[in-house]
DNA sequence: CTTTACACCTGACTGC
DNA sequence: TGCAGTCAGGTGTAAA
C-alpha cells in the first residue's frame, strides 16, 4: 500500500500527537512481522521523550535520545492514534503509549516492521538510499547521470531505492503516464527532454498526492481514519481495459520486473520516432 | 554487474 | 456455497 504520500501523510497525522511526548509504555502482540520485534530495546524507550517524528523514503523514524524506532508499513501497514477505549482489532500487533494517546499498528500481510537502532543514518536498510525525491539532490542533471547508462526499463528503475526513493508501483505508474513515457523504454534511450518532463512529473505528482492525504485502494486510512483523495485521480493504475482520460484508448497492462504496469499505449509509446 | 524468482502473510476476488 | 487459483501498494536475498 504505502509509497510516500501515504508515509508522508501518516507522518503528519501522527507526529502532532506524540511529538515531545513522553513514551510510557509498549504492549507488543504480535513480534514476528517481516523481522522480529526487538521487544527488549523498545522497553528500554520507556520513560524516555519522544524527540521528533520523521520519514526517510518510505521509513518512518522516531528519534529518542538514546535510539531510533524505524518503522516500514510494508504493503499493508498502517498506523492509528487511538483512545483508551478502543478495541484491540485482528491484525492490531503492537502499540506505543504516549500517557494517554495510543499509537496503534495494524497490518493485515505482516510485511512491515518495527525495530530499533543506535545510529540510523549508518543502518544497513538507511545507507545505500538515494536521494529524496522531493528534495533538491534529486535533480533533472541528477536523474540522466544515474540513467545514461543503464539498459533496464525506465520502470523498474523508477522504483529502484538506491536511484531514487519513495516511488512505487502507483507512483512509476503515474509520473510516467503524464511524461508520455513507455514503462518498457531503456533508461539510456531517454532524451533529455524526456527526463525534464518525467522529473517534474515525479515531483508533480508526488506532491499533489501528499496535499490529498494519499491514495486509497482498498483499506489505506490515514491516522485520523479518513481516507486518502489521490485514488480518484488516478488515470492508469488499476484501469486495465478502462479509456484513457487523455485519448479513450483502452489503458494497457504489462509485467514488468514481477509488477504489473499500467500504460496508455497511445499517450506511451515504445521508442518514439526511434531515434 | 544485471535480471529474475522467491520469500514473507492475509484477504479479496474470479471462475469453475 | 465451496474451493482452487490469482492478485495486491514492498523489498531483501538468493539464484541465474
Amino acid at each position: 500500500m504505502p509509497e510516500l504520500p501515504e508515509v508522508e501523510t501518516t507522518r503528519r497525522g501522527i507526529a502532532p500527537y506524540i511529538d515531545q511526548q513522553q513514551l510510557t509504555h509498549a504492549i507488543i502482540r504480535q513480534a514476528r512481522l517481516r523481522y522480529p520485534i526487538p521487544v527488549e530495546q523498545v522497553n528500554c524507550l520507556i520513560g524516555q521523550v519522544l524527540v521528533s517524528v520523521e520519514r526517510r523514503a518510505k521509513y518512518l523514524l522516531l528519534k529518542f535520545n538514546t535510539s531510533t524506532l524505524i518503522i516500514h508499513l510494508g504493503m499493508s501497514g498502517s498506523l492509528r492514534i487511538v483512545s483508551q477505549e478502543a478495541e484491540w482489532r485482528k491484525h492490531d500487533h503492537w502499540q506505543l503509549a504516549f500517557g494517554s494517546v495510543l499509537l496503534r499498528y495494524h497490518d493485515p500481510r505482516r510485511f512491515g516492521f518495527l525495530i530499533a537502532c543506535d545510529s540510523v543514518e549508518q543502518h544497513g536498510l538507511i545507507i545505500k538510499l538515494g536521494p529524496e525525491p522531493l528534495s533538491d539532490a534529486f535533480s533533472t542533471q541528477y536523474l540522466q547521470s544515474k540513467l545514461a547508462k543503464r539498459r533496464a526499463p525506465i520502470k523498474t528503475s523508477l522504483m529502484n531505492n538506491e536511484l531514487v526513493v519513495g516511488i512505487g508501483n502507483i507512483y512509476a505508474c503515474e509520473s510516467l503516464f503524464l511524461a508520455g513515457i513507455h514503462p518498457l523504454t531503456p533508461c539510456h534511450q531517454l532524451t533529455p527532454t524526456q527526463l525534464c518532463l518525467l522529473h517534474g512529473h515525479i515531483q508533480a505528482t508526488l506532491n499533489r498526492a501528499i496535499a490529498q492525504g494519499g491514495s486509497t485502494l482498498r483499506d489505506f486510512l490515514n491516522p485520523d481514519g479518513q481516507p486518502g483523495y489521490f485514488a480518484q485521480t488516478l488515470n492508469v493504475y488499476g484501469r486495465a481495459q478502462q479509456p484513457c482520460h487523455q485519448c479513450g484508448t483502452p489503458i494497457d497492462n504489462l509485467r514488468i520486473g514481477g509488477r504489473s504496469s499500467y500504460y496508455c499505449p497511445q499517450c506511451q509509446p515504445l521508442n518514439p520516432g526511434k531515434q
